[in-house]
DNA sequence: CAGTGGTCTAGACCACTGG
DNA sequence: CAGTGGTCTAGACCACTGG
């Protein structure tokens, strides 16, 4: 593999790598333009887009047409958890902004999930999940309406858990999740602020009070903005 | 963004994924090739290639230069736990390959994650993981070397945790890991037989027995070909 | 209104595979 | 040796932002 020299594209990616390693440029700084960067290394336009674009895909640098190119900000090492809670945890600021809330008849994934009969009720949700102002993820979460009665009426805009906590007694227990790189489509890439096909964490989960599953939930994170802390027991 | 048409590269990427979704291609199915879609969709190669691009970097396909592009199998299922296990667990034939093995002076990073004090050593070795033949993971694994003497004279191809269980008498009971998306470099993508800066998952993993982490490891996966299921307990 | 990234063209040459 | 994907050129026009 070090037998041909590097394609002019990937010798170009690893030179702005280091220099941002390096702290050249920290986060939030604008790259040189790809016009400039064409000139600097002598190639053309579309190789040093595709110089620039290695370093997008491993979520170094985020595009932000037609203003530039920027030194994308450090992962949050979050837990399967309360978004809210683990934000916090990692010093940041968590916000929340309601999308959609409706009562419906549950989907067959999330009445599986809920271990609810067809035809039974569910509260459902979207929302954007920030961190210090910027979209990180958006969650779509689905209640037994039967468990939390007048939740639609409640402000949705801070932690849900909270809420099921104080106001229905829910003490959630444990959780399960799956996780998997995704691509993102269009409408999703541009709730959380990325290039369309860029690739997204999706995490659903199931949280748990004792022996029952009190939340289904569908979370669609940016790749380049978290990792995932996760435990497990051996059998 | 439905207000302006998509662009021509994602129309003709969902259009061709469609296509495999409808299961005209089915997995390992050879696709048109880049020319050949260039011509179909009245486009340029470098548009038609973008279009498969997209599809490359969700997994659905995969490229072999110079074979060329193909319908990518489904994704594993995994837990948190042994790779062998788990690959047996979804009925699909694991497999390793030792590409190194030796004694070392434990890393600072393995050090502290095995709660060893410096100077003290490891036996460490890295293996390619296949499933069906096909390489899924390359893992780096480090054990006290006190705790596994001779370690290294065993048989490595098969289940590490086997062996620990059998000679070591080692029981583990749980692990913790962190779980991000990584972008791979020219020696992994080649050795996970990926294209250059493709999206893979890393997993920093430690393993115990009781209250002893006796294991720690990283494993690189394949972005495209698993998930992960875990868990979490809340506090 | 200068400059950005986004998209696209119509070519080119390359290493490599498999019949 | 035909055909593939990988890389690269030297342009073009676009919508859009922010001074």
């Amino acid at each position: 593999m070090e037998a041909s020299p590097a394609p002019a594209y990937l010798r170009i990616a690893a030179a702005l790598r280091d220099r941002i390693a390096e702290g050249e440029w920290g986060p939030g700084a604008l790259l040189p333009s790809e016009r400039e960067l064409s000139a600097a290394f002598g190639v053309s336009r579309m190789t040093a887009r595709q110089a620039v674009g290695v370093l997008e895909s491993e979520g170094t640098v985020y595009r932000r047409s037609p203003r530039g190119t920027f030194v994308a900000p450090p992962r949050l090492a979050m837990r399967i958890g309360s978004f809210s809670d683990e934000v916090v945890r990692l010093g940041h600021h968590p916000q929340a902004e309601v999308l959609w809330a409706e009562g419906q008849v549950a989907t067959p994934a999330a009445a599986q999930a809920l271990g609810l009969s067809e035809g039974e009720r569910v509260h459902a949700l979207q929302r954007l999940r920030r961190v210090d102002g910027a979209v990180v993820a958006i969650e779509t979460t689905y209640f037994p309406e039967r468990l939390t009665p007048g939740l639609l009426e409640q402000d949705l805009g801070g932690s849900l858990w909270s809420i099921l906590r104080d106001r229905y007694g829910v003490m959630p227990s444990h959780a399960t999740a799956s996780l998997e790189v995704v691509v993102l489509d269009d409408v999703a890439a541009k709730r959380l602020g990325v290039r369309n096909a860029a690739a997204g964490i999706l995490m659903t989960r199931r949280t748990f009070a004792g022996d029952r599953c009190f939340e289904f939930a569908r979370d669609l994170f940016r790749a380049d903005r978290v990792q995932f802390e996760v435990e497990a027991s051996i059998p």
